[in-house]
DNA sequence: ATTATAATCGGAATGATTACTAAAAATCAT
DNA sequence: ATGATTTTTAGTAATCATTCCGATTATAAT
């Protein structure tokens, strides 16, 4: 199942673009941005190479409470915060709860391997 | 804003379905199984129909994990189980936490107002 | 019964994502 | 470096869930 995979300008740059940002962008966000230095970019290398980073563990989807995916390269777990005014994403400066998994499996037969919390509400800029 | 709202066959049927079950069925679940009783039903009717029970409070969406939603007639506070394998949805047995939204909004300025957690692993079907 | 409005079906439109293919780029072996 | 090999790309078509639309039907109000 090992592919070896060669060198490329874009995904080089995807990770770069996720690496400097804080906001989970979108692919098309990404691939505005990749235009500008690759005119011939196409969609399919964008999704494709988002792709392979999520599978070399160096970026994380965010898929819910949204019509398409967002992209995270903060790959440590951390909780998500939604506003539901503007749809921005940030990160929840909060503990990330260890005892959690092990706590959610207690009643049930399930081996739970791991979890996810999503805050929702307003943010500073909409007037939270 | 306020709808009102004729009653509908097709819309105290889904609503019944969905009460019926613990599977959190998707659009298309429904449609198969009201077609039976309505044989010229439209997918536009089940979406239509489920935002309007969702409007109403009586429905919930679940939307991460997958390519399509998901419904949920148990709109009391719970969390969920997704096991990563089948891609069964369960009830997890744990009590709401009250705190978290209250800790969440702690170091940052906005306004939680709710909180979703998605437990993932392996079903007990699945061998976990 | 007449009128008004919401709901239906059926099909077309949308929007995000994935799949396909020939050409280009990166790596490997000589 | 040269050429062979394999991955990546751009471009476009396909997919799939969901939404939208328009003519007709069902439900409710007068």
């Amino acid at each position: 199942m090992e592919i070896r995979h060669k060198r490329s300008r874009q995904r080089e740059k995807i990770l770069e673009l996720l690496r400097a940002t804080k906001s989970h962008p979108s692919a098309d966000w990404i691939y505005e941005r990749l235009k500008k230095e690759f005119k011939n970019l196409s969609m399919g290398t964008v999704y494709r190479n988002l792709g392979i980073l999520i599978n070399q563990g160096l970026v994380r989807k965010i898929d819910f409470g949204s019509t398409f995916d967002r992209f995270d390269a903060d790959v440590r777990p951390h909780y998500h915060f939604i506003c539901e005014r503007c749809g921005a994403i940030s990160d929840v400066e909060m503990p990330f709860d260890e005892t959690l998994n092990r706590r959610a499996g207690r009643g049930c037969n399930f081996e739970v391997r791991s979890h996810r919390i999503e805050f929702f509400g307003i943010c500073e800029k909409c007037g939270g």
